[in-house]
DNA sequence: AATGAATGAGCTTTCATTCAT
DNA sequence: TATGAATGAAAGCTCATTCAT
């Protein structure tokens, strides 16, 4: 088993799904940007589906996995929100390709999607929500609003931001701006 | 030409679309739901994707028309930027087929509604982007943050948070109480 | 429905099974040669094995069900026996493609088909069996001869000679002398 | 050359064709049931067809010496054919794979297969056919029934039977009695 | 205008065979 | 010799689109 062909495979599968989408991408094409046989895609992935299956469990874990311990590091919810917000922001910019798809294909509501997004999706959103509860719970956020509300609130608006950064022609915004402008936004507006 | 088999055929390919998602959606069975036979569907569209693009521009017009209407009728930017947000979340739980139709297939970098976005949907988000701008130029808003990233920001946590609601099962939350939040934290958020 | 092209496609599955067995035969090839499109088989066929399984359904049950009607019409167990032999290499002899796609097929051991055999099959077995088991009631015929053995002796027998006349070029053999030669040493080897 | 690793994977292939038949089965689960790996067979074959061909040469011809050998020892030409009968009998007995593939693949009208029957599997044939003729040159058998037909009547006939036992899971009739009546039945039958 | 049977290009997937190690 | 990862041709099947009726 060779773990570059493999590695190189998902990286193609990352930027055709992200260019084309799911279904329009082929795996020939796929192969050939990984420099392989059509074949030998088969070798490693057990289908197509298996494919958009592991870009999520293997690529999105580690991100998220990133995401928890430098959230750790944090002391106060501001911090905890902010740099969710900035890293998320970093992250989209480092990987363009993976951030399109996540944020294209996570929309769709295929099932094998949807049971993915009931769990580490949630436990990603969630490191928002709990970082916004602690914040209401030591009295620093306003109780009107309802942590669930917040983090789609947030995750919602970093993610249009960075997706549409994404697909822009020019980047003529630079997203850590964008980031800044958005955490200045939502923490001003839960300000107690 | 048949008004009737038209709007039946739009009618369920939303429905269809929403459902299975553009690629999976087949046209015989947007065509058996609109109760007419396949090749009808090419007497009113051109294609699979002129049926797509048809609800864009049909369903979707109407919609920002009668957003710019109402958004007319508001005198202060702040009311503009309420309206807006609880209003589009009127519409989603009016119309929720159209609505998951329009978030998870507008995320798709397809040609044609990458095209499409270019236009009306910019045309949408520019209502809030314009009210924000208006209110920063009355002194009201905070000047640190740049409309088009206000505009983004409002419409990602809106649309993010009716999608999910959509997609919820349960459907405990009121849609209607989460605009309220909505509201309260961009409002608050950008306040001079 | 078109039940000509059905009809044209079972006869040249038949043909082409026959000729490549059911493996190497290409349902690209099954539809040229019924003079249609290769989809246009999907319309009338769910898939290449429900095309086989109905060849047995529709060919084969109205054969056995002609053979049993022509047996009633007998009186005699060894008219019976005679008749099933006679009957079955004019059969042959009339439906080559079809003959040796059931004799080929047959074997296979494909798990529809080993189905197929328990109760179609069994049931045109036992028309001999059951003509025996009367004669040997009947005290025409010896007893230490096992029906079920007698029933598939008989079968084997006359499959064997059909098959291979079936196959050979030359069809120097008249399989109306073969059957005669095997009903005589058939009744002959167990009569009392 | 490693003797023992062609003879494992003539022996795999055999269990293998058996089981699935030719087409099904796969050359990797042959060698990897054979102990070696899938290149390994190429070493030792030409090809998939290669190996069904080997089976053939390899394990029915000395069968077919053996056969031969017994039933020279034999005097008359009845005990021939009961030889031949019961011995038949008992070979399908301790190699039902071998057996089974050879009655089930032997009816596939492939080209190698076809230019095999034409030669071993004939002389395997005339060894009964011969008895036979033998039989009637002496005044011993009948003669209205030619010996290319007796020859493929007796071997139809243990041929189904002994195919029917292998594949049967009770295994309620004993094979060697089958043999016993299927003697009765055809030496009766041609006795004069 | 309406039908729906027919089309056939295009896709995913399999697997006999090869070949660098 | 032996390996088994890699190959890529080949095949079954789908479905957007067409067209005779």
């Amino acid at each position: 088993m060779d773990a570059t062909k493999r590695e190189r495979l998902l990286k193609a599968a990352i930027k055709m799904f992200a260019r084309d989408g799911f279904f329009k991408a082929k795996v020939e094409e796929i192969a050939k940007l990984a420099g392989v046989a059509t074949g030998t895609t088969y070798l490693y992935f057990k289908n197509k589906d298996d494919l958009l299956i592991s870009i999520f469990e293997e690529e999105m874990t580690p991100l998220i996995e990133s995401m928890k311990a430098e959230l750790a590091k944090q002391t106060s919810p501001q911090e905890k929100i902010v740099t969710f917000i900035k890293r998320h922001c970093q992250v989209v910019e480092k990987n363009p390709d993976l951030a399109l798809l996540l944020e294209v294909e996570l929309r769709q509501s295929n099932k094998f999607l949807h049971e993915y997004q009931g769990t580490t999706f949630k436990e990603y959103l969630d490191l928002l929500g709990n970082a916004f509860a602690e914040g209401q719970k030591a009295g620093l956020f306003y109780q009107g609003v309802h942590p669930s509300i917040f983090k789609q609130l947030v995750f919602g608006a970093v993610d249009q931001i960075s997706t549409n950064w994404t697909l822009s022609k020019t980047k003529n915004l630079k997203l850590s701006d964008a980031a800044e402008q958005i955490s200045y936004v939502v923490l001003q507006g839960v300000k107690k």
